[in-house]
DNA sequence: GCGCGTGTTGATTA
DNA sequence: ATAATCAACACGCG
């Protein structure tokens, strides 16, 4: 469940569900899953508090007591949940934190992707070096405009992998990507240097309003996926292009098309979102 | 059965 | 600097 509202959605289940309760033991099934080893990660959560669940772009960071902190990071298709101690277990589930209440927190990863790391708090920008170079949050507060001038004007990238880009804007994923980009009428192969500050603005808003959007839809379910608690995102209900090639543009009616940018699925309208004559210029050019 | 694609990111090569 | 490729891994789909 990835980007960052579903990362958000999971940090307020978890937060309802398990702030305050007590790890009893914890128990690893995949070492890989874990830094530092196994059974150090283990012994030093025994007896641990959750204190509160906090969330940076798409990390989760569990706050225990005694300043530990366990930076998570779903990747692809890790998930939690919390189930009654030994209800019965996925073979995909890697760790389980069996708590004092006889409840159990469970992640469990398909693909096996997701990484969780015990760090001092305080020394998580530090010790997790992907975390120490996120990009703002996409918030009105932390988000700039003068910042999106700044970062957009000196690289030559194009927009779409350039959004993806954790270290410039943090949070963002495929789908939302091409989702923002469509609403801002912004072709995904234009040089992020050749958009006009009107446009940058434009985007700004779309990326700000879409993000809280989705929160508020609590993140968007594809697959078939329940999340942990009940309440699937709503979200995919309102996605205008993601996952939709075939199918008309609701602006303008036109197919919508899927191609390949930067390894990545991008979907967007050809006629709300030419491609800049300058922008042809630019890739023609490289 | 095979090849491809999948909400991520990090390392390695030109 | 940037872009492509591959890698981690498992599964659904045509």
């Amino acid at each position: 469940m990835p980007e960052l509202p579903e990362v958000e959605t999971v940090r307020r289940g978890l937060t309802r569900l398990v702030q305050g309760a007590t790890i009893a033991h914890v128990e690893v099934r995949y070492p890989k899953m874990v830094t530092p080893d196994a059974d150090v990660f283990t012994a030093e959560l025994i007896s641990r508090k959750i204190e509160r669940i906090d969330r940076r772009g798409k990390y989760l960071l569990f706050r225990f007591s005694g300043d530990l902190t366990m930076v998570s990071h779903l990747r692809m298709e890790g998930k939690y949940d919390v189930q009654p101690e030994g209800s019965p277990v996925s073979k995909h589930t890697h760790v389980i934190f069996h708590l004092t209440d006889n409840r159990e927190l469970r992640y469990t990863d398909t693909r096996k992707f997701g990484r969780m790391q015990l760090v001092p708090t305080g020394e998580e920008t530090t010790l997790a070096p992907s975390l120490g170079k996120l990009g703002p949050e996409p918030t009105a507060e932390t988000l700039t405009l003068a910042y999106m001038v700044k970062i957009f004007g000196k690289s030559h990238k194009v927009v779409k992998p350039f959004l993806l880009d954790q270290t410039r804007i943090a949070g963002l994923g495929n789908i939302y990507a091409d989702e923002v980009l469509w609403l801002s009428k912004i072709n995904p192969l234009t040089p992020v240097d050749t958009l006009t500050p009107s446009q940058l603005s434009e985007l700004r808003q779309n990326i700000i309003d879409e993000m809280a959007l989705a929160i508020g839809g609590h993140g968007t379910t594809v697959h078939s996926f329940s999340t942990a608690f009940g309440e699937a995102g709503q979200f995919q209900n309102q996605l205008h292009v993601y996952g939709r090639e075939g199918e008309p543009c609701e602006r303008c009616g036109t197919e919508l098309v899927k191609i390949k940018v930067a390894q990545r699925g991008t979907h967007f309208c050809p006629h709300c979102q030419p491609l800049p004559p300058e922008a042809k210029a630019a890739l023609i050019h490289d």
